[in-house]
DNA sequence: TGGGATTGTATGCAGTGCTAACGAATAGGC
DNA sequence: GCCTATTCGTTAGCACTGCATACAATCCCA
């Protein structure tokens, strides 16, 4: 390909080629892709030592503020299927983080609630998010965090 | 529930429930969370048929960019580390969508080379990243994606 | 009352991200 | 040139998320 025995420096031909990733760069999801990737990464190194995912958190977050609700509830608030939120509750339960109890209104339905271990953990959980979130609002002016805030909503919903 | 007798707006945070998260809703971070999943999810439905997933498409699309790309290379532009670079590349080889040669200038590196079965699915996935794109700029004037993508860049660096 | 919908549950699979370790090859200091 | 440190690819393993399917219990409505 590039080896043309000449000159050989050339075949890089076409990109001054410092990261360059083309035509790509203008696709939108691939910008939502990327900074999605960068909060995951910089959530993980923030709640190392809680050993708390972002889907862990906004489930114990949710049970917080709305105790007693259902497990499909707390899955459509959150976009997460049925499937998806049992295993986040089942890891959050053998933590002792949340408890299901029977839902005397409706069989079927399972109410959630925090136990005390959860109440702590989301105290310290509170605490990281605040960090988590000034590194991402470090780079915008309070204006520019409610623009970006009201179009990415705009996507989801 | 937020029954605060006297003045129950100032609280109200809490839910006149119809899908309301509380105060999740101001974190950036879970909006591009939620975005992201929004995204991604379209992006599944459109690629349904072709069989590919977001990483894939930009690892063919990048490989097309840039033929004998190194493996290092392009997981630092798209942001992956070697594993996972490695099992995307992996997956693309046994579906003869690209091959790996020895780089001719660096023994340690594999040069990546797009072969004809992913040439073709990259012309299909290009149209369909085309329709995935109108679907999320839908919903923005050119000025507001132009702002969304600067916004988002500022966070991915 | 009976049939259809909802909810939780269990399983299994694919994709992604990370770590740790190893061998091969290169690059840099001497 | 030689030795060491570094880079790159590779393998293996673990955790989390997302989806599909199937099943049982429960609820709701006609």
């Amino acid at each position: 390909m590039r080896v043309r025995d000449d000159d050989l420096d050339a075949v890089t031909p076409i990109d001054h080629d410092d990261g360059d990733i083309g035509e790509i760069n203008e696709i939108v999801g691939f910008h939502i892709r990327l900074a999605h990737g960068a909060c995951y990464r910089h959530f993980t190194e923030t709640f190392v030592d809680l050993e708390l995912t972002q889907k862990q958190v906004s489930v114990m977050w949710l049970v917080a503020d709305h105790p007693g609700i259902s497990q499909i509830d707390l899955g459509q608030r959150l976009r997460m299927d049925r499937a998806t939120t049992m295993t986040i509750i089942n890891r959050l339960q053998a933590r002792h983080y949340l408890r299901r109890e029977k839902s005397p209104t409706d069989g079927r339905k399972q109410a959630l609630f925090l136990e005390p271990g959860g109440d702590q953990a989301l105290v310290k959980a509170r605490r990281a998010i605040r960090e988590h979130e000034n590194w991402v609002k470090g780079r915008f002016t309070d204006a520019e965090v409610k623009t970006l805030m009201e179009l990415l909503a705009r996507i989801h919903e």
